[in-house]
DNA sequence: CTGAAAGCGCTTACAG
DNA sequence: CTGAAAGCGCTTACAG
């Protein structure tokens, strides 16, 4: 009989009926202590596991959240953004926490977002991670919304449903760079990233970062901002075509931390020292940024917190409770490592 | 009826029975293709979707795998190393592939395997990840087996079950970097990891490095080995302790990418040059080992390939076919940065 | 090729 | 506190 009893042997066992065992197992106050013991006890003796197959469809609800990771289309294949890993690993433990299970799918933003996890009653809701584009993901918040699907979205806002975002302050962010830059009298600044409205993030980014600079007389000249996604290649090409225009500039900040590290290659390879000639600040502190050379400075996004928040909202969402608003963005903390110092 | 309809409104809408309707659905031949079509068009516009968990629990299976990544029980809780997750980033696409879910979970290994993916028939089968302790494993093995669950494991061996695992051959990649390290004259060699019979993948590559020195008339020196976890901190640690031994060495192979990276922050830390005074290699590739400083020599392993093997066999297992034993090891691949010339 | 029917293994009103 | 019964939404023999 292994790994094959049914409740109903369960109640055979203990002489009682299988409404009761489904009772005892599930915890349900209506059923006698004794009872309860003896059901259990004869449970864990056959090895009887509940079949989550059956009690989701009666229950009709799955105890499971997807996460859909969606990659830049232009990104490598075989490299997934390290801070979106790192993402991956709190909300895993958030679920477990929660007594959920995860499922994770990636998606290639480009393509429909394979989203019938909800409509399959595979997934109570899903979490939407990933860097792309604004006004290409609209259309497929509003298709989400349109099914009743539950979800959550680090990042990018949904028009007019702010408490579907849990995001880190981009724009504060953006500030503490421009700050420290200016701590260090490095007001001749470039930007690379994408400061478009395509991409809701990085243009907080920059423009917490410009606004920052403008309050001390200064400002990104658009001859300095380079468009890259936030991979190590583009953010290492962007640099190249910069440095093309030989306009000189003293500090740097990259959109991201990948975008960062590209940066720096382009910038050594010309013989330019980082952090004498110019001082470089990334965004995300991924692992790499410890142990990249010279180790980055970069704006810290606390992943932990973050994924936390992201399963608590969606849970919420799904028990159609009230989302807390305000605590859905994350401040930002600005790590000075010697690329910037 | 949104997202709400069920087979019977396809099939009240179609004119036909449920059961038609489940077959036209599910592409079965004995149905004519002509009310499969209007089938089909009308489950679209109504937005149908089959109900997973109906449909699970009438087929007894789930289309879903499990894969369970376990930690070193020392290592820090935040952050998981990046092999693992590069690993994890490989299986999701195989199993994309091949039409199944997949389910995370991080399981410390200090615990009890949360294992009963299966028995609760939420997954078919489970892969499993991690270094941890051989011994340790056995008996959680063991359980699996017990339970006959269907399950692969990457790396560890399972007693008398050589069809269970997809591995690197450790031996080889470690003899690789014993030939690199001969082939520079850097003979005088330590080694940092775990060469007991408790990490297997360790012990091997230990081995594999040892064999080819002897191969030379060289050895690894007892008393140039240093025990360590697959972390950073470990591997520098680890390296401290060998120094304060102060028993020169010119060449260090590091059990893993992250052990190395911990080896050249403590070797650097006294004012040894890598590669000039010490030359290091890791094992594993991680997208750090690129950015590290000095980027990082290390055997490569085709993380890639690695979860196409490991999701493929699984299927096997489930399919209840022979899996095919000689490809289950995959070669390893020398990568010679700056760090060790 | 199609339909009526059984049944996968649970949860949960309903009736005591 | 307990049990008999209905039913979640499918898949798949079985009988035409």
């Amino acid at each position: 009989m292994k790994g094959k009893a049914t409740s109903f042997d369960i109640a055979h066992h203990a002489g009682v009926s299988q409404s009761t065992v489904s009772r005892a197992l599930r915890g349900s106050p209506l059923v006698n202590e004794e009872t309860r013991r003896r059901v259990i006890e004869i449970a864990r003796e056959l090895n009887y596991k509940v079949d989550k197959n059956a009690s989701n469809l009666r229950a009709q609800q799955s105890s499971t959240l997807a996460v859909l990771l969606f990659e830049d289309p232009t990104s490598d294949d075989s490299q997934i953004n390290p801070f979106f890993l790192s993402m991956l690993g709190s909300i895993t433990r958030a679920c477990a926490k929660e007594g959920y299970d995860l499922l994770v799918s990636f998606q290639s933003s480009s393509n429909d977002w394979h989203a019938d996890y909800a409509e399959t009653h595979r997934a109570d809701g899903i979490i939407l991670l990933g860097y792309g584009d604004y006004i290409d993901y609209q259309s497929k918040f509003a298709r989400l919304l349109d099914t009743d699907t539950k979800f959550v979205c680090w990042g990018a806002s949904v028009d007019g449903r702010p408490e579907l975002t849990v995001s880190c302050d981009n724009h504060l962010g953006g500030r503490l760079v421009a700050e420290h830059f200016i701590e260090q009298g490095r007001t001749n600044c470039a930007f690379i990233g994408d400061a478009s409205h395509h991409s809701p993030e990085f243009s907080a980014r920059f423009n917490g970062f410009e606004e920052r600079l403008q309050e001390s007389g200064k400002h990104v000249s658009e001859r300095k901002v380079a468009t890259a996604i936030s991979t190590e290649e583009s953010g290492y090409q962007a640099t190249k075509s910069l440095l093309a225009n030989d306009i000189p500039f003293n500090a740097l900040f990259g959109a991201s931390d990948l975008i960062a590290i590209g940066a720096i290659r382009a910038l050594q390879e010309v013989g330019l020292r980082v952090p004498q000639d110019v001082s470089v600040v990334g965004f995300d502190d991924i692992a790499i940024a410890r142990f990249c050379s010279p180790p980055l400075s970069t704006v810290q996004q606390n992943t932990t917190l973050a994924g936390q928040m992201l399963v608590a909202n969606l849970l919420n969402l799904i028990a159609e409770q009230a989302v807390d608003l305000p605590n859905s963005i994350l401040p930002p903390k600005l790590i000075v490592r010697q690329s910037s110092q």
